[in-house]
DNA sequence: TATCTTAGTATAACGATGTTATGCAAGTCA
DNA sequence: TGACTTGCATAACATCGTTATACTAAGATA
């Protein structure tokens, strides 16, 4: 049998999905849980506490696409495999997604368990990305490289949920994406960071 | 003197910019602006128009960053000088950029209006790449090339805003987006899109 | 056994939010 | 003048996140 808490988070997700930011209210999760509006903050600390553990959710599967794609052993293919990961995640989980970046709830700041988990997923990133550097490569480069491809990646797909998408018909945001990273892996390979 | 209309948006602007997004409530704005609440409904359609016109103030200033830009005749030169306009302007109006983004109010979507104004400055934008390009390239073509170099610089500064702020020490933003935007700007001006 | 502590729940309420119904004052035009 | 629109103020509405209070059930301790 789910616990009352494994029912709230999944009420939580299932309401961010379907209903969007706006229908997360606490009396709904609760409803849509079984259980009496006390119980979210029995089991979490509030709506904080429910947005904290939905957004490590979306960081644990970032962190996946990234370890997943970390395991080729050619640079190039395993970042471009990471990319397509990480835009999959993006896609599937979008509501996530844009919890993670801040488009859900304006008065909603990451707790030290969710900012753990980017930390993690972040490291992972920088991982895959150091494949396309020295072994010996300083960090600070390291990061620098994982940034430069995650601000583009990450670019691409927030213009894509943005209102862009209505000014700018266009249905290759995923093969513009991976053009793009494959210049910017390029130039890293040849010059570094 | 100034009109009920104009103290209500330099209200909302200001609380928007010293309390952020949760302190951007109707009444504080009509608090602050010395009206009543329903004056915001008289001279708004409610906190709708008043974020309507500042997601338009947002873009205007956008559009002006780009169209300044374009006056310089050297292609890679007036790229980067839009570039660096831009992260100014994203810079300076943090409030505003992150409204114009979706980072400020779920519930919100720009109207027509607002919306409008979001694709004159896209516009200016593909304006300001097509330099890199053949005078007779596809309209297509010129979208591409400034979708690709609007991900990059968008996606520098909405990582920067983010809670990655935190995560990785890191203080050259500004020419860490240059150098990624020059090898976006040189594989376009040697290969196209 | 009897009492105490603790966790989880339910009800109801608090203050704050966006919005609106009602009423009033002033100006405009027939 | 009389009918009308426009702008404002008050007060109220439903809903939001949160919490104070009280109750139940289980486990621990004497």
């Amino acid at each position: 049998m789910a616990s009352n808490k494994s029912k709230i988070l999944q009420a939580a997700s299932e309401l961010l999905l379907e209903k969007g930011p706006s229908g997360l209210s606490v009396r709904a999760i609760a409803s849509l849980a079984g259980v009496s509006t006390i119980g979210i903050y029995s089991h979490f600390k509030g709506k904080q506490g429910v947005l904290d553990a939905l957004y490590v959710e979306g960081f644990e599967r970032v962190y996946e696409a990234m370890s997943s794609a970390c395991e080729i052993d050619q640079p190039k293919t395993a970042v471009l495999r990471g990319v397509k990961n990480y835009r999959e995640v993006a896609g599937a989980h979008e509501a996530a997604y844009r919890l993670i970046f801040g488009e859900t709830n304006a008065d909603y700041e990451p707790g030290p368990e969710a900012q753990a988990a980017g930390l993690r997923a972040f490291t992972s990133l920088v991982e895959l990305a150091s494949k396309l550097l020295p072994a010996g490569a300083p960090k600070s480069d390291k990061q620098r490289a994982a940034l430069r491809i995650w601000a583009l990646v990450h670019g691409f797909l927030s213009l894509q949920h943005h209102a862009v998408q209505g000014i700018v018909g266009f249905d290759d945001w995923g093969d513009q994406t991976i053009v793009a990273i494959e210049c910017i892996v390029d130039n890293i390979l040849a010059e570094g960071v």
